[in-house]
DNA sequence: GCCGTTTTCGGCCCGACTGTTTTCAGTCG
């Protein structure tokens, strides 16, 4: 999404927040939070969009009341609502409601009532006993607020998806001996593979839920017991990470399942619905008055509803449901779909292991092909490779490949494009290599508009045939570049350039509704692992993840390709006329 | 604030757990 989206986001939540303090009407608070979202997630750029003098009317959940804030929080990043709202109350007070315990009911009492604002503020009243003789507030809840906000000032709070699977796995090999259990999933935001988890969401169903919570809160990572019932519990593990446990009875699993995988937006959108149908839909079954007539499985929930089975990594109420109605759910790409990876380093430059190693590891990954594509000399840090280094690394690999058929790897190279969009080594070096990946390693702070032309001109070169990490961002480090995302899928398009889902878990760039973004346009997005090491293969289980949740399906994805046809698309154009824009090498 | 082949007003998803309460409000997912 533009980075303007975000900003705008931002804003409407706030708008929430505020008004939730004030004890507005729910529904009215909701409807500024679902705008959010939508905004969040929207393909095209809202600031374009305003300054063209277009709205968002229309929109579902957007009326004309918030299309015209919307438009202009992004002409002049506020409304005459907000300006309002953040007069009336400390500009500190929405990061309270971040603290897990302090809802906007709690906040409202400790702003009025003791005057404090600031998560410092409340830990230091806290601290002094002054919370505990508030109305509704005991000394249970004041140390619950101070412990919540100890950890919240001391660390952020999403993990990436990676760390969380190691933390998930442990869990459920601890669980798994339970006797009487029977089913034992992690769902949430985990099972829908997004980027980041705030936490997990175990579900077991079995016939001892007692047992089962027994021995969850006894995992020896446990650092605390949040909450503990028979049939739920809360915990957070040393590393900080908070994990739930829902124990339901068997028959209840698959509506307990799509109940704790979410997302809250897709389970509210698939409770409306089966409310229309005169049935309601909780964690234990679908149910048409008293009587029960489905949950078992996820696919009976969906079939109550009148719908397909839709998989995890769709469930955000991005137009799934509609799809689902229709019979337009992609077929999503699947890690076995993948034939080959097309951005790999070796020990020629930063990477860890030699060239033989990384092919003998992707074959193991079941791989048929991979790309060598090293830095370029400017990223000097990594060894990066000048033209004579990469014409040696090419004889290596000559020689690897003589070895005999099967498996294949080509020459490429990571060229780094230059801050006026030319690149890293002469087009004389490029035009040799199989793939050239093209990729931005410097200037991030740019201005949109520079960053933007830098990367189409990159683009415009005909070498280039897959642009890398397009976005630069590194998970919780490094915020995205300030691109025009759209222009750039535009280009793409244009030249025939496929766009890169960098699979590394500290990346996952291309975002996933960027992902649709290019789906739509058809151009193809290459799912990469960006290996630095044998190991790192394994990342592209995150990358097919995030290409899911952006509705790709096989034929969406480059290196799904056989070898035969990958080559058909890295063909370059042959030179014709210049001024001819879809095909022929630019004039330098 | 949004939305509507039953509605332009009156709805808007559902339940568990905790702590502070004598029957429930607040928070969370």
């Amino acid at each position: 999404m533009p980075v303007a989206n975000l900003a705008i986001a931002a804003a409407l939540e706030e708008i929430a927040d505020r008004l939730e303090i004030q004890d507005a009407n729910p529904f009215r608070v909701r409807a500024y939070r679902n705008a959010a979202r939508t905004v969040q997630s929207l393909g095209r750029d809202v600031q374009a969009m305003a300054a063209r003098g277009e709205t968002l009317e229309g929109t579902p959940g957007i009326g004309a009341d918030l299309a015209q804030k919307i438009a202009e929080i992004a002409t002049r990043g506020s409304c005459p609502m907000l300006d309002r709202l953040r007069g009336e109350m400390p500009a500190a007070i929405t990061e309270l409601l971040q603290v897990p315990g302090l809802g906007p009911r709690r906040v409202r009492a400790l702003w009025h009532e003791l005057d404090v604002e600031t998560p410092e503020q409340v830990l230091r009243a806290a601290r002094d006993g002054r919370i505990r003789g508030l109305h509704g507030f005991g000394e249970k809840t004041e140390r619950g607020i101070e412990s919540a906000l100890a950890v919240h000032l001391g660390k952020e709070r999403r993990l990436a998806l990676a760390i969380a699977a190691e933390y998930a796995e442990s869990l459920v090999r601890h669980l798994e001996g339970v006797r009487g259990l029977d089913h034992l999933v992690v769902a949430g935001s985990f099972r829908r593979m997004r980027e980041t988890v705030g936490d997990l969401d175990v579900l077991a169903t079995g016939t001892s839920g007692a047992a089962v919570v027994e021995r969850f809160v006894n995992h020896p990572e446990v650092a605390e017991v949040l909450s503990r019932g028979t049939t739920r519990a809360g915990v957070r593990l040393r590393g900080g990470l908070q994990v739930d446990l829902r124990v339901v009875p068997s028959e209840s699993f698959g509506a307990a399942l799509a109940y704790f995988t979410g997302s809250k937006a897709h389970n509210i959108a698939l409770r409306r619905l089966a409310q229309e149908r005169g049935l309601k839909i909780n964690e234990y079954g679908v149910f048409r008055g008293g009587k029960r007539i489905a949950g078992d499985t996820e696919e009976s929930v969906y079939r109550a509803v009148g719908l397909p089975w839709i998989p995890p990594e769709l469930r955000e109420d991005r137009g799934e449901l509609d799809a689902a109605r229709a019979g337009t759910l992609p077929r999503l790409i699947e890690l076995g779909d993948l034939r080959g990876d097309l951005h790999v380093h070796t020990d020629a430059t930063d990477g860890r292991d030699s060239l033989e190693a990384m092919a003998v590891a992707a074959q193991a990954q079941g791989l048929a092909y991979i790309a060598i594509t090293e830095h370029s000399r400017r990223q000097a840090m990594a060894h990066g490779l000048d033209p004579a280094r990469l014409a040696q690394q090419g004889t290596a690999i000559d020689r690897l490949n003589a070895r005999g058929p099967g498996f294949r790897v080509l020459k490429g190279i990571e060229v780094d494009i230059l801050e006026d969009g030319s690149l890293d080594l002469p087009d004389s070096a490029l035009a040799g290599l199989d793939v050239v990946v093209a990729a931005v390693h410097s200037q991030f702070g740019l201005a949109r508009a520079r960053q933007t032309e830098r990367i189409l001109r990159a683009l415009d070169n005909a070498n280039v045939r897959v642009l890398a990490h397009p976005t630069g961002r590194l998970i919780g480090e490094r915020e995205p570049y300030d691109v025009d995302m759209p222009a750039i899928v535009r280009k793409a398009r244009e030249r025939r350039v496929a766009i890169e889902l960098n699979a590394h878990p500290e990346r996952l760039d291309l975002i996933d509704t960027h992902c649709r973004l290019c789906k739509d346009a058809g151009v193809p997005v290459a799912v990469d692992s960006d290996a630095h090491g044998a190991s790192d293969f394994a990342f592209l289980r995150y990358g097919i993840g995030q290409a899911r949740r952006g509705w790709l399906n096989r034929d969406d994805v480059l290196n799904t390709r056989t070898l035969p046809a990958l080559r058909a698309f890295l063909e370059r154009p042959a030179a014709t006329s210049p001024g001819n824009r879809t095909s022929g090498k630019r004039r330098a």
